[in-house]
DNA sequence: CTCCGTGCAAAGATTTTGCAGGAAC
DNA sequence: GTTCCTGCAAAATCTTTGCACGGAG
């Protein structure tokens, strides 16, 4: 279904036109697989730190942007600081929990019929972000 | 229709339980109209520095938190610093210019069908936010 | 060999917090 | 008279940028 989904980091990375480095390779596995969470750059210099001791946070923070800017990587703001989801597929929206802050991957149903009456503006792409409580904070 | 179209500034402080004072009531008239547009923290102490040079930002963020958590205000994350919003109406939403940065409320159609088929979500709010190119950017 | 990526440090921007005086109720 | 708000300053985040070295292509 994906082909990317076979593809190892550094054929990713050159896919992209981005050059392999040991550095590049330790923050796109941070992710683990596709389905992994949403990750702030904070989360993903403690991960790869335990690997790369030295590297610098202005890497990942170079690293991140460059991701996004290529497509491997999708940029999520409004959660106090940055997250980035390896999740890129457009027609998955969010679900923030008020309770416990956290951040779930769905496919609400109808999104696809939303749309703006008004032709002044072109739309590229539409993002839809729930807020409420997640089952385990409901039930709390 | 709105109840507090007509309200002064200083009863719907009242309202809502907070303390009536210079700087409140003139943070509260530098969105002018409930239409105004998003304004954020910094563009609201230059607008209101005019009048209270004296006023610190530190009260303006203050001041906004309250607004937002006595609900008259909104708040709009991930433009970069947080707008807040006259507009509490729910059922708007925003539209995002790639171009010019700019910010608009829109009313989509088909939001309301929008929905999570997961049970286990209990949602409170949607929010939407089209991104593409406002009618002037589209056409230069 | 050339250029890009990295580390380091420093700067920038945004937002929050502690504290004392003063105003609102 | 209390309590909350304000101003000031300082701190806490989060993120970006400049520069020289070193590794990828």
């Amino acid at each position: 279904m994906n082909p990317e989904a076979t593809t190892n980091p550094a054929e990713r990375l050159r896919d992209y036109g981005l050059r392999v480095t040991a550095q590049r390779r330790a923050i796109l596995s941070a992710f683990g697989a596709p389905e992994a969470g949403h990750l702030s750059a904070d989360e993903i210099h403690a991960s790869v730190s335990a690997e790369l001791p030295e590297l610098a946070r202005a890497t990942v923070y170079n690293t991140l942007n460059e991701f996004v800017r290529a497509g491997l990587l999708r940029r999520i703001d409004g959660f106090g600081s940055a997250l980035f989801d390896r999740n890129v597929d457009l027609g998955h929206h969010h679900f923030h929990c008020l309770g416990c802050g956290g951040l779930f991957d769905v496919r609400p149903t109808g999104a696809a019929a939303v749309s703006l009456s008004d032709p002044g503006f072109e739309v590229e792409r539409t993002e839809i972000v729930f807020r409420g409580r997640c089952s385990e904070c409901a039930t709390a």
